[in-house]
RNA sequence: GGCGCGGUACCCAAGUGGUAAGGGAGAGGUCUGCAAAACCUUUAUGCGGCGGUUCGAAUCCGCCCCGCGCCUCCA
């Protein structure tokens, strides 16, 4: 049975739907005012991998995901580039997904664009006025904290320290308390702004994902995630208005992800650690590479996030691909090898265990290079049989469905190259006969010469037993 | 200061009372015309420090040291 570490209780709880056989998760997104970063990405890494596993648990799983493409970043941002605010946050819209994409990141099955959903944010508003929430100061709505006695439950903050007054957000320097946040937001100057029922303005941060959850997945769902940095005050925020308004709990469980470091510092531009995907794929560096490492690290735990790190995870995935070549290209004897098969039938059951132990993708890991070694040495000692390829595989293939970073399993190398340099499969197979040939004569400069060459081709050679294998680097 | 996470080999990292998973790197080996690749083996009497409990502690208790995050921009 599946368990999560919750915020709420900071304890792992065993983890139970509240309708049988669904979740709901909610999840926050990103704020499109620039490309994400890796940091950004790990979060949205742990999310990919929490629900793969609730599908591959049995659960039919309605996520809803927000885009926040209104706020001072995006305002900013845009009014600097020059663009409109919807065409600004469109591109860096059509970034993320493309982003998501190449790290083979699952599409929720809601994608709840705050833009779109401003008459349903007002409408919460105005309940919330009705209900004696909020105050209104200079034409913006606030949330009233010391109406909701729960405040602080899920950030076990304790905020009587902060004084009524204080100036501490030039935006917001009219509220009552320091404490109390906005809900809707008086335009300024040249800022774009919406006709509402409230008055002209643009949604605070905060309510958009507590309307957009509940429109999507009712007033109290099973599980919302996010970055840890999200707590205080967006999470904290977003149950005082929720259950204000609804009277009953918002989010079941809490679950949030540990930042991620860059050279053990935080990541910022000034410091020159900052990396988006783009930076990385520049460098070289390959998704499953990326995606690798940010899944390796259980989301409770701080990632430091280094160059070598990121070669190390290519290395090891570069060990399952060849192990998973060297299982389909090679010849094994007929029959089947009950120690394998039994270490096979285990291991479903092993990975399963890992990540419901609150998504311990280490040991997820673990168990798959266990099983990865315990094959290789049959091979080697020519007792794997062939009635076990296809478990294994199977296996593999299991826990791919999870991790998601090894290529479909035929054909792929093919798509990697670039077609300028790329030989075909017949001329590589042709080259190969040639540098046979003359092996078989003794002629080793002309095979080292074709060998080289093919290299320089991003060909590699393997001359193994059961004959010369290829494949593309 | 408050809340939270963590300190396990050269690097990453699992392990919450029964005698240290796994990956990377290094070293040795198998294979090979030579390479390369691949594969195998190997690398912590030790788990930040000091005490304590226990037959037994990385795991429990106490004290201390260190790193990081959040405390109204933040994934």
């Amino acid at each position: 049975m599946l368990a999560l570490y919750n915020t709420l209780s900071n304890r792992v709880e065993p983890f139970a739907p509240l309708a049988e056989g669904r979740v709901r998760m909610y999840t926050c997104g990103p704020t499109v005012y620039d490309y994400a970063h890796i940091g950004n990405y790990r979060t949205f890494v742990f999310a990919d991998i929490l629900r793969r596993h609730l599908r591959r648990s049995g659960y039919e799983l309605r996520h809803a995901m927000n885009l926040t493409d209104v706020d001072d970043k995006t305002i900013r941002n845009a009014k600097a580039a020059g663009m409109s605010l919807t065409d600004y946050t469109d591109k860096y819209i059509a970034a993320f997904w493309e982003d998501m994409l190449i790290l083979h990141m699952e599409r929720p099955e809601i994608i709840a664009r705050a833009t779109d959903h401003i008459p349903d944010m007002v409408n919460t508003i105005q309940q919330l006025e009705e209900r004696g929430f909020t105050y209104r100061r200079e034409g913006s709505v606030y949330f009233r904290i010391e109406k909701f006695p729960g405040y602080g439950k899920l950030s076990k903050i304790d905020l009587s320290g902060m004084r009524p007054g204080a100036r501490v957000d030039q935006d917001e320097y009219e509220k009552a308390d320091v404490r109390d946040f906005v809900l809707w937001k008086a335009p300024k100057p040249d800022e774009p702004y919406w006709e509402s029922e409230l008055g002209p303005g643009r949604p605070g941060w905060h309510i958009e994902c507590s309307v957009m959850a509940t429109k999507y997945l009712g007033e109290t769902f099973d599980i919302h995630a996010g970055g840890t940095d999200l707590v205080f005050p967006h999470h904290e925020n977003e149950i005082a208005q929720s259950e204000a308004l609804t009277g009953k709990p918002f989010a079941r469980y809490w679950v949030h992800c540990e930042h991620l470091l860059v050279d053990g510092q935080k990541m910022s531009k000034s410091l020159g650690n900052y990396y988006t995907l783009r930076d990385l794929l520049g460098r070289g560096y390959s998704p499953a590479a990326i995606r690798y490492l940010l899944a390796s690290v259980p989301h409770g735990k701080q990632l430091n996030f280094t160059l070598e790190g990121l070669q190390q995870a290519a290395n090891a995935i570069e060990r399952l691909e060849n192990f998973r070549f060297r299982l389909a290209h090679s010849s094994f004897p007929e029959g089947a090898n009950p120690e394998i098969e039994a270490k096979t039938a285990a291991f479903p059951e092993a990975l399963r265990k890992a990540l419901d132990d609150d998504l311990n993708t280490a040991q997820a890991l673990g168990a798959l290079f266990e099983l990865v070694r315990d094959a290789n040495t049959a091979i080697d000692k020519g007792q794997l049989c062939q009635g076990n390829v296809e478990g294994i595989l199977r296996c593999l293939e299991d826990w791919n469905g999870i991790f998601d970073v090894l290529p479909p399993a035929e054909g792929i190398s093919d798509l990697k190259l670039d077609a300028t340099f790329q030989l075909s499969a017949e001329e590589i197979e042709r080259k190969i006969q040639e540098r046979q040939d003359a092996r078989r004569g003794r002629n080793f400069a002309l095979a080292d010469q074709i060998r080289d060459a093919l290299v320089e081709a991003g060909v590699l050679i393997e001359d193994t037993r059961d004959g010369v294998r290829w494949r593309r680097k």
